[in-house]
DNA sequence: CTTGACTTTGGTGCCGACTCTAGAGTTTAG
DNA sequence: CTAAACTCTAGAGTCGGCACCAAAGTCAAG
C-alpha cells in the first residue's frame, strides 16, 4: 500500500490529477490511513494506467469512466468494448478531415503568394483572406 | 454606418461576438453615436470578414491578431504573412499526425478483438489498454 | 406617446483536464 | 526534537471562444 504521491509518481502524473480523477469517479483508493491518507494499491496502480493509456489512445475520461463501467458490468461483453472504439475512431477521423481540410486551404493561401517582397498591401494571402478562403470541409 | 446588430447579422456573428473580438482587440467601431451606440463603417465589416475567414482557414484569435498587426506596419512585408502561414500549417500537420497515429492505435486495437461474444474478462482491447497501447507520437 | 426592438455595461457560466492556493495536519530523516 | 517533505480539504484559476443575463438607456414605427 502506497500514499498518493508515490502512486502518481509510478504513473508519472500529479497527486492533483489522481484526485481529480477520484473525483471523476474513476479512480478511489484501497483505503485510508488513520489520519485520511488515501492508500493504494497494485490494482489502483493498474487502474490508474489504464486511464492513461486510454486517454493516450484519444479517449476523454468521461469515455474511460464508460469503459471502466462496462468492464464492471458482466453482462457486458467484448463487443460493447468494441463498438466504444470504432466509434472513437469515426470521431477522429472526422475530426482528421476537417484538419486536412484547413492544411489544404492554407496550402493554397501559401501557393498564391509568389513574390514575397511584395509590399503588404499587396498581399494576396491577405486579399484572399478577405474576400474567400478555400472551403475546408462544412461541420 | 450601422450599428453592431446589423455588422453582426452581415456576418453571420452574434452581437455579443463582436463585443468579443473588440475586447481581444481585434475589432473597433468607427466612431460612437452621441448616445454611446457603436457605429461601423464598410472597412470593419470587411475586417470582420477578414477575421471569420481566417478563422476558417484555422488561425486562433491570438493569431489573427498578430496578421491584422501585420496589416498595420508597414515595415511587413508579404514574407512576414507568408512565414505566419506556413508556421501555423507546420502545427496543423503535427496535430494531423498525432491523431492519424491515435486513429492507428484504435484500429489496431479494434483488430485484436476478433470473437465480440467473448465476456469481458478476456477482451483484448482492454487487456491491451491495461498493459500498453501502440505508441500513437510522442508530443 | 407608447410599445417593442435594439443597445449599453459588467458580470457569470460553459466545456475539459487539470493546476494551484491556503491553511492545517502527518510522517519521516537526521 | 525539529525541520522537511508529504498529505488533507475546499475552492479558485487556467485556456479559448463565445453565450447568456440583468438593468438601464435609446431609437423607430404606428
Amino acid at each position: 500500500m502506497f500514499t498518493i504521491g508515490k502512486l502518481a509518481r509510478q504513473a508519472d502524473v500529479s497527486a492533483d490529477t489522481v484526485r481529480y480523477y477520484e473525483q471523476q469517479g474513476l479512480l478511489s483508493p484501497a483505503t485510508r490511513s488513520a489520519a485520511g491518507y488515501r492508500l493504494y494499491d497494485g490494482r489502483a496502480l493498474r487502474r490508474l494506467h489504464f486511464v492513461r493509456r486510454a486517454q493516450q489512445a484519444g479517449f476523454s475520461l468521461a469515455e474511460i469512466g464508460e469503459l471502466l463501467a462496462l468492464k464492471q458490468r458482466h453482462a457486458a461483453c467484448c463487443r460493447d468494448v468494441r463498438s466504444v472504439a470504432l466509434e472513437k475512431k469515426l470521431q477522429l477521423e472526422h475530426k482528421i478531415k476537417m484538419l486536412r481540410g484547413l492544411s489544404q486551404a492554407l496550402t493554397d493561401l501559401i501557393g498564391v503568394c509568389r513574390d514575397e517582397t511584395r509590399p503588404l498591401d499587396q498581399c494576396p494571402i491577405l486579399a484572399a483572406l478577405e474576400n474567400s478562403v478555400a472551403q475546408p470541409l462544412r461541420e
